[in-house]
DNA sequence: TTAATTGCAAAGTTTTTGCGCACAC
DNA sequence: GTGTGCGCAAAAACTTTGCAATTAA
């Protein structure tokens, strides 16, 4: 599997645009979860060509190919990450909207046992998990 | 806690109107998760004065007084249901779209133990599963 | 009585799309 | 060259809100 999200979207066929490489670009520095919004302010400011309706497109376009996942935590806005970063969960702070990565072996064999108890294989899981996070003393 | 909607609502103070005893009472005996469309289309069968801003209106507010919980599934549109059904995860169907729902006892306690890895506790969790559920042969 | 709620229509947000021009292959 | 993608602006889809009339308590 190629490595960058530009290597893969080349890899799948995807014609290149200079507008596709931007938002590849941006997507491959990104570490968090941004929404449309957001990667078309980072896209622009390397590129003012681009338009918000090339981003919508593209993020469309890349979640489809299966380069990106989407995700929605309950703002009603879609957002974005890489779909091959190293597997990892969420864990969505429901006062504030935070949301917190982590990443836990017991839990990934339960994904796989829950389906299984359910009577499926599970391609391609993962997992979110809501609550209002209160910090220890 | 008493045990329906309508009771919950009286319990919290909230001023019953004709309108939010209709869908408190289609809410009653939802074991789905309605979107508002939804919601409207079964409320005005029974009452045709409901209008579909009341309906927001008062999902947002049986929301807020901890009455429904909402989701938001990855198509873009809020979902609701009882806060007080017994407690259960989803497991989402990303091809599809199907909701199916599952409780496991080991997965509750892991809620709690990611929590406290993380330095937490959690406060009215609950969990989604996405994947795409292969039945086994 | 009176403050809260409603319906309606307008407006706000987020996302999609039609079209003529431009570009990747 | 040709079919695909782009920007723009309009539209669609979902949600919120201002206002005058109505209603619960």
């Amino acid at each position: 599997m190629p490595d960058t999200i530009t290597e893969r979207c080349e890899a799948m066929g995807l014609r290149m645009t200079d507008q596709r490489r931007t938002i590849a670009a941006v997507l491959q520095e990104t570490h968090d979860h941004p929404d449309v919004d957001e990667l078309y302010a980072r896209a622009s400011a390397r590129d003012p060509r681009i338009s918000i309706a090339t981003v919508y497109r593209t993020v469309k376009l890349f979640e489809e190919a299966g380069i990106l996942e989407k995700h929605e935590f309950g703002d009603g806005r879609a957002r974005y990450e890489d779909a091959e970063r190293d597997h990892h969960d969420h864990l969505i702070d429901m006062h504030s909207g935070e949301v917190i990565e982590f990443c836990d072996p017991d839990i990934e064999k339960l994904q796989e046992k829950i389906a299984a108890k359910l009577g499926y294989r599970l391609k391609g899981h993962r997992l979110e998990l809501y609550g209002v996070p209160i910090k220890k003393d």
